[in-house]
DNA sequence: GTAGGGTTAG
């Protein structure tokens, strides 16, 4: 092999001694032209590979765009030594670090067309990295097989790097196959083949695959806690996630920001809350994710008012919010029935200029569909740039639950002919459509059409709005024979629904058997034996009636209580029956008193079937007008502006004395009230509701 | 000479 002999040592001993130079030294950034004037000057830029190569890795190595075009033209123009395949590689590593893909690619190509420069180990990391980036699984393969030729495969960074290229370019198992035949693994080759999985969504092998490392001693470091931590968080391994919290405390690893954000997702997703609050307000600076990842987790463990209060915190801090924290509190505002609050949401992404994503249009979609507002959700659906199907999903269920069943079939037609590949979860909102408005045929062919036409698996949910379809539109024995046939075990959920049909429909026989269901499957739940009573009052069997609430108290059964929620002026009021905490409250039954006079003139007979067990006959009365949607529509009343439509929305269903007392409210105080029940929306007007009591 | 990470919807 040439050995390259420094100019220096060819000079004839007798000749004047040369003046002491530096070494070459990697210069300092700034100081390249310096340390390129002063090499030319002494002649060793063009006599010294070495140090030409020194002088272009100076160069190469700043950040500006400067730097990097004052490196091509030295590497260009010279004047310089013969080209070496270090030079190529310096030049190559300096344009990926830019992110000048295609110069790269261009130099990497000349360097294989060059007849005297054979692409090395060096080179191939490169390539490969290249690769990755532009997501070309072929280009990868191409660069392997040169890799294979020349004998490079037993170089640790050629195969990292492989294992890099293939997890990211998708194809996962390729990587594996690569990785399990590499016996001495190292950090990088674990966090390559981890980050594979991880892009892939598969939490559960980045779990088994951390698990596997500690077991046999394998190197780990802060990346791979970031990625574990999350997988973590996704399969609920609140086990190992801990372990890692602990270990990240323990080490002093907590200045990691990425790595602290990892486990406040953790926490908040395997329902550790406080914890995850705790590390988050001990951080020392937060930035957008790990804000956004605190309030996701408030949004996803149903604490909403958590979560829009924490944004208001985000907001004083000056962080700016970015889509994704947006998605969280939209869906919070959705939840909550938060209109105003929802709608100063969607003008900040507008006044922001926020990307309007898939994931932000589907859940403003979503977000002015769960409040009722069915035309402000198709604005919004029309004004996205892309939709896929979850967007559709959203829309269809939205029509279905606002009572607009017609509509949402036909979006589902406009969907298939969209060519939008419905999922599961879209035909739930088919059925739900059908339901809910009584279309009986379509429900029926779509069911049908769900597993022949698209193939899709009917879940326990699908029966669940089959047996509402049939039952609401009163085929009760109907809807028990397709239980019976169900292929998977019916649950409460489904004993449930026709135990509710039975209840419309008044069938004391079906409904006795469901309700004989439900109490060997669970029998904790109150609304299941208040059905059955009020099957029983219904026709006149008030023995029976009583017995069974009598029953309920006899078991200590505790009725859920019942919870309305309205907002004013952005800030959510929560009611519960007989409410005692609010600073207002004898104001709010005064109201609630008069509204129940004025209706009573209307025609309005106080329906007590609903009422509470532990008052006598007389007070039941008094008892359902603190049912806890009078008193919000009361303080709706007292505090929003004339005129404005009272919107709310409860925990439970709407009981019946409170559908027909709000439809005369609708009336008496000529007022749009829209309710949002744990079913459905029920827009009242004029006297009626837009469910045609049908719900 | 190597790579890499955290937040989002029906």
């Amino acid at each position: 092999m040439a050995t390259a002999v420094h100019p220096a040592a060819a000079v004839p001993a007798t000749a004047a001694p040369a003046p002491p130079r530096p070494p070459p030294v990697r210069a300092a950034l700034g100081h390249v032209p310096q340390l390129h004037a002063a090499l030319l000057k002494s002649g060793e830029l063009t006599a010294s590979p070495k140090s030409f190569h020194s002088l272009l890795e100076a160069a190469a190595h700043g950040a500006s765009p400067a730097q990097l075009s004052y490196a091509v033209r030295l590497f260009r123009l010279g004047p310089r030594p013969p080209l070496s395949v270090p030079c190529y590689n310096v030049l190559m590593r300096a344009f990926l670090r830019a992110g000048h893909l295609e110069d790269a690619l261009h130099l990497f190509v000349e360097m294989l067309d060059a007849a005297s420069i054979w692409p090395d180990q060096h080179t191939v990391a490169c390539a490969l990295k290249l690769c990755s980036r532009i997501v070309s699984l072929d280009a990868g393969r191409g660069v392997q097989a040169y890799a294979v030729k020349r004998g490079l495969m037993v170089d640790r960074f050629v195969l990292s790097s492989l294992i890099h290229m293939y997890a990211s370019c998708g194809d996962v198992a390729a990587a594996r196959l690569l990785f399990d035949a590499v016996e001495e693994k190292g950090v990088f080759m674990w966090n390559a083949i981890i980050a594979g999985y991880f892009r892939n969504g598969d939490w559960k092998e980045v779990v088994q695959l951390f698990k596997g490392m500690l077991e046999v001693g394998a190197p780990f470091d802060e990346v791979t806690l970031v990625s574990v931590a999350t997988a973590c968080g996704r399969t609920c391994d609140s086990n190992l996630g801990k372990w890692i919290g602990g270990y990240v405390e323990e080490k002093v690893m907590l200045g990691n920001r990425n790595l602290v954000t990892a486990l406040v997702d953790m926490y908040a997703k395997c329902g550790e809350l406080g914890k995850a609050r705790s590390l988050f307000d001990g951080m020392q600076s937060r930035d957008v994710v790990a804000w956004s990842a605190m309030i996701s987790g408030y949004t996803q463990a149903d604490q909403c008012q958590e979560a829009l209060a924490l944004f208001s915190e985000m907001q004083v801090a000056e962080v700016e919010p970015n889509d994704v924290t947006m998605v969280s509190v939209l869906s919070a505002c959705a939840v909550l029935g938060a209109l105003e609050t929802g709608k100063w949401m969607h003008s900040h992404i507008r006044k922001k200029c926020l990307p309007l994503t898939v994931v932000l249009g589907t859940t403003l979609v979503d977000f002015y569909a769960k409040c009722g507002c069915i035309d402000s959700a198709v604005e919004a659906f029309e004004s996205m740039p892309v939709k896929n199907s979850w967007t559709w999903t959203a829309l269809i269920k939205g029509m279905a639950s606002n009572g607009r069943g017609r509509e949402a079939l036909e979006l589902f037609s406009s969907m298939c002919k969209a060519s939008i590949e419905p999922t599961d979860v879209t035909f739930i909102g088919v059925l739900m459509a059908c339901s809910h408005s009584g279309l009986v045929e379509e429900g029926r062919q779509h069911f049908d059409s769900m597993t022949q036409d698209y193939g899709i698996q009917p879940r326990i949910e699908h029966y669940g709005c089959v047996v509402d379809l049939l039952g609401r539109a009163g085929l009760i024995d109907e809807a028990y024979q397709f239980i019976r046939a169900m292929p998977i075990e019916p649950n409460t959920v489904i004993w449930r629904a026709l135990l509710s049909s039975c209840a419309v429909q008044k069938n004391v026989e079906v409904g006795e058997e469901a309700f004989k269901k439900i109490i060997s499957l669970d029998r904790s739940h109150s609304g299941d034996y208040t059905l059955l009573s009020n099957i029983y009052a219904s026709v006149g069997r008030w023995k029976d009636a009583a017995m069974i609430r009598k029953e309920m108290k006899d078991m200590g059964i505790q009725k859920t209580p019942g919870c309305s929620l309205i907002e004013l002026d952005g800030v959510v009021f929560e009611f519960f029956a007989e409410d005692s905490d609010h600073p207002q409250l004898r104001e709010i039954y005064e109201k609630v008193e008069e509204m129940i006079g004025k209706i009573k003139v209307a025609g309005y007979v106080p329906n007590t079937a609903d009422a509470r067990l532990d008052v006598d006959e007389c007070e039941k009365e008094v008892s359902v007008s603190h049912h806890s949607e009078k008193l919000a529509i009361a303080f709706g009343l007292m505090k929003l502006r004339p005129g404005a439509t009272i919107r709310l929305s409860k925990n439970l269903r709407v009981c019946t004395d409170c559908h027909s007392a709000t439809k005369l409210i609708s009336k008496v105080y000529n007022r749009e009230i829209v309710v949002r029940d744990r079913n459905r929306f029920h827009h009242f007007k004029d006297g009626s509701c837009s469910c045609n009591d049908y719900w």
